[in-house]
DNA sequence: TTTTTAATTGTGAAAACAACACTTAAAAAA
DNA sequence: TTTTTTAAGTGTTGTTTTCACAATTAAAAA
């Protein structure tokens, strides 16, 4: 078959953003680039688009190459085009974010491959544009988190309310009142109560939740405002 | 310098798919493909990125090109690289969405080009994936609008209240009370009473308002739930 | 047994929302 | 000039949601 002559051809990369909850901060995941330009500088988990890969299948594949990581939780965020952010060579990268529980993958991650997470507010200088993926991602995830129950995504499939609402509290970087988150969470008929606790964090213990999966995908698209009834949307 | 030997380069392209409002249903514009595959056939506004042209440069450039429009409202939406969506050869799409009023622009397009609007449920035969790329285009401009006041950017500078509640209920597909709907708009302080009345509606006429700017860009990206203050985001 | 720490739980006031119908301006018709 | 017609404009009330606020309890540690 014919193919569109003249035209340029470019470079596509995949860059994914990895996001993932301690129980105390947000952590983001990055690697040492292992090539030039920029080798040796820390960088998000990127690679180049393969030729017969489509863009999810390039995420997942870069994503389980540099960190071990698969059947993550990962959305396209957006796409960077800007002719000068690669110095080498001009490169567009589609860029995704992961959120991902750290103590499920966190020995497999430390121990074969080379990423490290960070704090998020103490992250070292990231390569090309990477930051402002970053900064991008975070506003993503703010702002979906706001509507759509995607931070349990960062936690175990068993934990309990003071930790659900210290990662609430950690991603909008505010303060809850106890009483009213609860009783919020409680109310959108997400959780079911386990019989048991988690005695870690004090010496009551909290009783650990699960999500009911059944009402989460249900109701995972439903949101409100200006509008009377969105949730028929 | 050096370049990244061995890496597959690609076909970058972008489309555009551009919503307008003509007071009464929302229409999307499209034009007939000039070249093959696929030539003759309804298509998104399309074209190749350029070697030394950013993503929303392309975008500009090409709806500028198609379409003659300037300035609009455009936003990138999704990027689309399923390896066998153009059947000559792969490319990567970047799609983004624009907002008109089609009044301002209606005898421009028309005249010098080859676009046409199309009520949104009497749409052709798209080309490639372009009926998903408006799919989720539509989803975007729903999720955003309840939310957001983006379809101001559908509406002339003067509008009435009844128009602005037909162009809801439009992208809604539902009916709203007028009292409660006018009450909500006018609670945000955005618009502003202007003394005349549009006469073309009614016998009564409508009164006219329009965009409180400093308050419009001062509000834009406010919204609320789950979180008790969100505003402070 | 006492102390310490964090988990758990309820109430009332204020604000936001949803349901609902009549009056009025102004052109058109009589 | 009067009447009719049409869509614009406007308020109230009951209900629901949201917010602010503090005492009690389980369980380990002292």
């Amino acid at each position: 078959m014919l193919k569109y002559s003249k035209q340029t051809r470019l470079l596509l990369a995949v860059d994914c953003i990895v996001f993932g909850f301690d129980g105390e901060v947000l952590k983001l995941l990055l690697i040492k680039r292992g090539f030039q330009p920029e080798k040796g500088n820390w960088s998000l988990m990127g690679g180049f688009v393969q030729a017969d890969e489509s863009l999810d299948q390039a995420a997942n594949r870069i994503l389980k190459q540099l960190t071990g990581l698969e059947g993550v939780y990962l959305e396209q965020l957006n796409t960077f085009g800007d002719p000068q952010r690669d110095p080498m060579e001009r490169t567009v990268s589609v860029s995704y974010f992961a959120l991902i529980d750290i103590q499920k993958y966190e020995t497999q991650i430390s121990a074969d491959y080379h990423a490290e997470w960070f704090q998020l507010k103490r992250t070292p200088k990231l390569i090309f544009d990477h930051q402002e993926m970053v900064e991008q991602a975070r506003k993503r995830i703010r702002y979906k988190a706001a509507m759509h129950p995607i931070l349990f995504e960062l936690l175990p499939t068993k934990f309990t309310i003071p930790q659900l609402q210290t990662l609430y509290e950690c991603v909008f970087n505010t303060t809850i009142d106890k009483r009213n988150f609860s009783k919020r969470v409680l109310a959108t008929g997400l959780l079911i109560k386990l019989a048991d606790k988690d005695k870690a964090g004090s010496k009551r213990g909290a009783y650990y939740y699960q999500l009911n999966m059944q009402n989460y995908y249900a109701k995972f698209q439903a949101f409100m405002n200006f509008i009377p009834n969105p949730d028929s949307l």
